[in-house]
DNA sequence: TTATTACAGTACACTTCTGTATAGTGAAGT
DNA sequence: ACTTCACTATACAGAAGTGTACTGTAATAA
């Protein structure tokens, strides 16, 4: 059952697993002999890879802060052609991505760990420098440039927590009709 | 300092402190021992009041259920006169008494823990209906109904974190556009 | 073939937190 | 004055989790 010979956890693998349990049970949940019981091995492998739990939750926080960069810089889409495009474009990336099903549990983790706050700060400005630039592009200023950007932005936090379960082809007619609502001059 | 001479801390204290605890560090900051060292007694007390740790935990779900449904269903100005109004007034009421300061380590919380998800999704839906009949009362229908529910819900779970902090005057001016935008037709 | 790398296991000491037991105390009611 | 109430403190046993020390081993590189 537990293929208990010889099983070897490589650092990805430690991390993957603890990203996931991030995700499911948030960041007290991430606890080194859990995740050891988990992967079927003894915790001992794990200070093997990083020194401490701390250095553990130190690579989530950069895996996490990267991996968003990293699909939204690369994705010329996102950067490129007419305002409206792209931001139906980011709305559906995230949503495929799940690149906000971490949203909760980090802003969570960040009200009681500096490092966390900092790293959760700094990304979520960038965000929404970009979301501004977009809404910017498509001709808004000033308190209506603020507000369409924030709404965007906080829907799009709070979505991943799919506190409206529907049907895929109900969640694309919603998609564009919020799309359209939120362009509307 | 600590005032060490026969504190007698109330069952309320308690789960005032432990409410507290849970805003700013989530579940499992929600700790006996904590509590007690904060009010500045021993742990022994707590025991008197609470069966065990569950039984605390129990309890702060069902203040959360309960001072929402107090504070909603106790004010006619939220559910009497004209849609627009009323919800105006959701808006307001929700930032002025921090309604929602709880959604996000409840949320995470509910992940983890099946008694949490209950409460959590009931009120959760609660919640979306009595929104989504202010929006129908305004004479949205369907999708469009839907999507301005779920517009709306969204980013009011969100707004606590403070995402953008900015003047209380801003905030006024944003919050009547974004009452614009949600109900422009 | 041997040495090194990259892990695995087991064992131990320590900390944090939980729940229970037992005994004490100031205030309030009778 | 006495009892009861509503707590309090202290002490103990145990669980869960952390980090360290030491030893073992399969696979790869030299």
């Amino acid at each position: 059952m537990n293929d208990k010979k010889n099983k070897r956890i490589s650092k990805d693998e430690w991390l993957a697993c603890a990203l996931k349990a991030l995700e499911s049970t948030g960041i007290d949940g991430v606890r080194v002999d859990k995740l050891a019981r988990q992967l079927g091995v003894a915790r001992s492998g794990f200070y093997w890879h990083f020194k401490d739990r701390k250095d553990l939750l130190t690579h989530m926080l950069a895996y996490w802060a990267h991996e968003y960069t990293e699909v939204v810089t690369k994705n010329k889409v996102l950067t490129e052609g007419p305002a409206i495009q792209r931001l139906e474009k980011v709305m559906r990336t995230v949503r495929d991505y799940e690149l906000n099903r971490f949203e909760a549990v980090i802003f969570v983790w960040s009200q009681s760990d500096p490092a966390a706050k900092k790293i959760f700060n700094h990304a979520f400005k960038v965000r929404l420098d970009f979301i501004r630039n977009i809404f910017f592009d498509l001709g808004f200023k000033d308190d209506e440039l603020e507000m369409r950007t924030q709404l965007f932005m906080g829907y799009l936090a709070w979505e991943y927590t799919d506190f409206c379960p529907q049907s895929k082809t109900k969640q694309d007619r919603l998609l564009k009709l919020r799309l359209q609502l939120l362009t509307k001059k």
